[in-house]
RNA sequence: GGCGACAUAGCCAAGUGGUAAGGCAGAGGUCUGCAAAACCUUUAUUCCCCAGUUCAAAUCUGGGUGUCGCCU
């Protein structure tokens, strides 16, 4: 029999972390992060991570782990989540994998295979493209993409100049990005147990904006300062972080802190709205709302209950 | 009380006789190596109300209502 992994997602602000502790507790597991965020080390006040006491109550894997300066990609969290979940395993607890970026869940959830040559190696090629694209035009691009790779080109918007280049490269170097949706084969490594925290919309947003304040009264700005003294810039992936980009361009002084604490809130927003879109694919998830239920408790003990049933 | 300006979507608005721009907010979606990224789609059968002029009115005319400003 294959072993079990619970595997909670849920967007932004949902309340996660709580579940996750709980679901530790009771079930003597441990918690993988799945947030692009969370893993980079010194933005702890950005990214929301769980604090010191949380981190006591519950081992994390993955938080706090990754030099923000380093270069990151879904495929080496794969690797270090894939390493983490057979640590917990062979110690016989629990892997509670649980985080809301959509593509690393999925890269445990199902079969993905990352062999394709990495992209790091090509950053020339890569310019050399952004270069034309700039220069030509995004279409002349895709006209680009449509010589090598048809069904690619195909099925990616021209004006998404990211991913065009990413399927440029991949055809370059002999091996045709694949189509995820072709392959939702589920992993063979383990047995998911998947939950979704939800909240009703409106009692979401509010939750985004009330912590978006928290985050800003924590001293964001401060984080902010002195991980660009750390030598980050705007291009580091890890600053274009929602809290992090706002708040550089606020300190360089295209807006004010108040248009700054808007556009958290409001990406925020729209970022919790995008991650619903994702989990909408996954069909055996249990769906969990948490408006529902007059206190967080009586969610937690649906949820413990649920999974207690499929361990 | 007098004079003037304005009234268009949840909000900001363009449109001065030819069949309602745009932006924001909101909603839906895409995804195999930066994913809190990047990208796509979508929102007024109608312009405060009533009457009139006209083939045709958000646009012109008259009246009403409301808001704002100035004066008393």
């Amino acid at each position: 029999m294959k072993d079990k992994v619970l595997i909670i997602a849920g967007p932004t602000a949902v309340g996660k972390t709580k579940y996750a502790i709980e679901a530790a507790r009771r079930f003597d597991g441990e918690i993988v992060s799945a947030d692009s965020m969370q893993l980079y080390k010194f933005m702890d006040i950005g990214s929301a991570k769980p604090t010191k006491e949380e981190r006591l109550l519950a081992k994390h894997h993955l938080v706090d782990e990754i030099d923000p300066r380093e270069p990151f990609s879904v495929a080496e969290y794969q690797k270090r989540a894939k390493a983490a979940i057979k640590d917990i395993l062979s110690r016989h607890k629990l892997p509670i994998v649980c985080g809301g970026t959509g593509l690393y869940l999925n890269s445990l959830i199902y079969d993905m295979n990352f062999s394709a040559p990495p992209s790091s190696e090509s950053a020339a090629f890569r310019k050399e493209l952004e270069d034309f694209a700039k220069r030509e035009g995004n279409e002349a691009l895709h006209r680009k993409l449509r010589e090598k790779d048809e069904k690619a080109a195909e099925r990616i918007h021209p004006n998404n100049v990211k991913k065009v280049i990413r399927a440029l490269e991949s055809a370059a170097l002999g091996k045709k990005i694949a189509n995820f949706s072709d392959s939702f084969v589920l992993t063979k490594e383990f047995d998911p147990i998947l939950v979704l925290l939800d909240r009703n919309r409106d009692e979401l947003y509010e939750r985004i904006n009330l912590r978006t304040g928290i985050l800003f009264e924590k001293g964001l700005c401060d984080e902010v300062r002195s991980l660009l003294e750390m030598g980050l810039v705007k291009e580091n992936i890890s600053m274009k972080g929602i809290g992090y980009k706002e708040v550089i361009d606020y300190l360089e002084g295209k807006y004010d802190l108040k248009e700054a604490k808007r556009l958290v809130r409001q990406n925020t927003r729209r970022y919790a709205k995008r991650q619903l879109t994702w989990f909408r694919r996954y069909e055996d998830m249990h769906r969990i709302d948490i408006s529902a239920y007059e206190h967080d408790e009586e969610a937690i003990e649906e949820m413990i209950s649920w999974v207690k049933n499929r361990l």
